[in-house]
DNA sequence: GCGGGGTTTACAACCGGTTGCAAACATGAT
DNA sequence: ATCATGTTTGCAACCGGTTGTAAACCCCGC
C-alpha cells in the first residue's frame, strides 16, 4: 500500500490539488485566498468553486510558517477559582474568534510551570499575549520579555509595571461616577467595601470614589473589609457592621468592590429585615445583579471594547507600553435607591 | 536596511545556527531533539549546549507541518455560564499541560460559529477534539466528525451518540456507592433531588441509586425537582417540600444531584432551624463541600484520570468509538449522618 | 504590425523543521 | 587483513503554504 498519492485518495486537499483541478497553478490559488493579490476574476471564481468542490482549507500551520503570523492569541490565565474569570474568559475568546483569532489557553494556576506554558506559546509562534486577571509577577513578565518580542497586554487589571500595556476599565472614572449617583440620591453617610486589600484594581476605584464624594465636601465615611470577593464575606461583613453600629449612626449607602459583595451586602440587609434601608451599588455586572430580587444597580465594564482594543494592541503592537483605560457604563436598578 | 541575515542579528535562532554553533549539520539539530533517534552522546551534547547558549526553541509549526502531529487539543466549550466549567477547563487544561499539550478554547456558546470554531481548529491540525461540558448537537458531531479524521471525546459528560467517544465518571456505579452509603445509616425513606431534566448526565446516576436501594427492598420515595443546578434552587426546592410536608412524612435522606443543590438543601434545613435532620448528599465535591460548614459528604470525580483518559484516545485514536467510565470517590464527611 | 505599459501567471526559493536513503564510519568476528 | 554488522551522519526531498521576480499576456495607440 503507499503512502498517501498526493492527489485522490489522501485525505488532505491541499493547493496542489486545487490548482490541478481550476486549471491554474499552486501559487494561483495561493493568490486567489489573499485579499489584495493580483489575480484575474475569472482565475479566481475557478479556484474558489474547486477549492468549494474539494473541500479544501488552507492548512495554517504552514501559512503561519511563512507568514510569521499564526492569529493564535495566548491567554494567560491564573487563579482558575475566581468564579468570575469564567465571564471574562468567555468574552474574551468569543471576541477573539470573532476577529479571525484563537485562543491558547494557558494555565498558569498550577505549580511552578509559568515559564514552560509561556515559552511553550512562544514556539508556537503566538502573536501576543493577554494576561487574563493574573497577578502578573514581575518574573512573568521579564519572563515573556525576553523570550521573543511577543507583545504583551495585560486585560481587565491594572498593572503597575510601566513596561507593560494595560487595557482595563477605568475604575477612578467609574468611582466618579457612582459617587456623582449617591450624591444625587442626597445620601451623607457613604461606605466603601472592599475584597482583597492587595489589588491595585481597588485603588482607583477608590480613589475615584473619594474624589467624587469630595467635590461635595463628603467623604468615604467607613471602609468594611470582606476579606475575598465571596457572598458570604460580603453578608458576614455587613451583618457584623448592622450588629455592632447603632441604626442612627449607620451609613446610607455603601459601594462594594464587586457585585459578588454587594449581592452578599444585600442579603445580610434581607436577613435582618432591613432591605431598603441602605442603598448599595455593586461593580460588574454580573447575571445575578440583574435578577429582581437583587435589581442591583452596578457598573457594566466594557468587555467587548476592552478585548478589541487588546487585539488592536497586539496586531499593531503599538510601540511604547501605555495603559489605555475604558470608561465602562453605570446601570441604575433599584438597589441604589431609598425605599423606606 | 536588509532583512534579517540569518545567523546573527535575526531574531528567531533556528536549527541550522545551531548546527553550525555545535559544527554538525542541521539534520543532526533535529535528531538530537527527539528521542528514540540515532545521534551520538556527544554529538547531542554539543547540539544541546549550542541550543542553550544561543537560546534555541524548535518552532513547532514547523514540526506541526511535517509531523502531522501538533500537540494541540481543541477544547470546545459550551455554557460559558455555567461555574462548575471553570473547575473542568482548570483541570483539563492543567492536565493537558503536563502531559505536553496545549489546549486550544474554541468557545461555542455564543452565536451560531460552531461550524466556524471546529473548522478553524481543524485547519490548526489540532490533533484531537475534547468536548467539554457540551451540549453535543448531532450536528456538532457530524460536522466534526466529516471535516476530517480528528478524535473526537466527549469528557465529563455521557453522550448517547453511539459514534463517538465518551470519557466520564461511571454515575451508575457512583449511584449505587451513594444507595449503599446511606443504608449503612439505616434509613428508609430516601429521596432524590435533580437538575435540569434534560441531562442523561442524571439518568444513570439515580439508575445506580434506584437500584442500589431496591436491592435492600427500598425505592426512591420522592423525586424533587430544582429546575437549575443553582444554590436558590435547591434551597427553595427543600423548603417547599419540608414547608408542605409533615414531620413525621419526611424522607430522612436526600441524595442531590450536585453539590450545589446540596448546599442548597442544607441552607433550607438551617434556615428552618433543622439541621442534621435529613442526610444529604451531593456530587462532584466542589470547594465548599469540604467547609466546616456544611462539611458535605459528596462524590469526587476523578478529574485527572478522565483527562489522561481522553489524551490517551486522542493519542491511539482508538479504533471504535466505545464510552469509557471511570470510578470516582466517595468523600464521607458528616452531612450524611443522623445529628439528632 | 509593432512597441509600450499594466496585469496575470509560472517559477524558484523559502519558512523551519523532519525523514528515508545511502554513504561514511566504527566495531567486532573470522 | 577482510568482511559482516551496526551506528552516525550528510543529503535531498518534503510538509503546505507564501512571496519576489521575471516571463507571458493583454490591450491599445501609432
Amino acid at each position: 500500500m503507499r503512502k498517501r498519492s498526493k492527489t485522490s485518495n489522501g485525505q488532505r486537499v491541499t493547493a496542489s490539488d486545487v490548482a490541478e483541478r481550476a486549471g491554474v497553478s499552486k501559487w494561483t490559488v495561493s493568490r486567489a485566498f489573499t485579499e489584495g493579490a493580483s489575480v484575474s476574476p475569472q482565475a479566481r471564481e475557478r479556484v474558489l468553486a474547486a477549492a468549494a468542490e474539494l473541500g479544501y482549507r488552507p492548512n495554517l500551520l504552514a501559512r503561519g510558517l511563512t507568514k510569521h503570523r499564526t492569529q493564535i492569541v495566548g491567554l494567560v490565565v491564573d487563579e482558575m477559582d475566581n468564579p468570575n474569570l469564567l465571564s471574562l474568559i468567555n468574552t474574551t475568546t468569543s471576541q477573539l474568534q470573532r476577529q479571525g483569532y484563537l485562543a491558547m489557553l494557558l494555565n498558569i494556576s498550577s505549580e511552578h510551570d509559568h515559564g514552560a506554558a509561556i515559552s511553550l506559546a512562544d514556539q508556537f509562534q503566538v502573536d501576543g499575549l493577554i494576561f487574563l486577571g493574573t497577578v502578573l509577577t514581575d518574573e512573568l513578565v521579564h519572563l515573556a520579555q525576553q523570550i521573543r518580542h511577543i507583545p504583551l497586554v495585560v486585560l481587565y487589571r491594572n498593572s503597575d509595571n510601566p513596561n507593560i500595556q494595560v487595557v482595563s476599565t477605568d475604575g477612578y472614572r467609574a468611582g466618579r461616577e457612582i459617587a456623582g449617583l449617591l450624591l444625587e440620591q442626597e445620601y451623607r453617610r457613604i461606605g466603601y467595601m472592599t475584597g482583597p486589600v492587595s489589588g491595585s484594581t481597588r485603588l482607583s476605584r477608590l480613589d475615584g470614589f473619594r474624589d467624587g464624594l469630595a467635590e461635595q465636601g463628603l467623604a468615604v465615611d467607613e471602609v468594611l473589609e470582606a476579606g475575598h470577593y465571596r457572598r458570604e464575606c460580603g453578608f458576614r461583613a455587613l451583618e457584623h457592621y448592622l450588629a455592632t453600629t447603632a441604626p442612627a449612626e449607620r451609613l446610607e449607602a455603601l459601594f462594594c468592590e464587586n457585585d459578588i459583595l454587594a449581592i452578599g451586602a444585600l442579603d445580610a440587609l434581607k436577613a435582618r429585615g432591613e432591605s431598603g434601608s441602605m442603598g448599595i451599588v455593586g461593580f460588574d455586572d454580573i447575571k445575578q445583579a440583574a435578577s429582581p430580587a437583587y435589581a442591583l444597580t452596578t457598573y457594566r465594564q466594557p468587555l467587548e471594547s476592552l478585548v478589541n482594543e487588546a487585539i488592536r494592541r497586539i496586531r499593531f503592537d503599538e510601540a511604547q507600553p501605555r495603559r489605555h483605560l475604558l470608561p465602562g457604563e453605570l446601570i441604575q436598578r433599584d438597589s441604589h435607591r431609598r425605599t423606606n
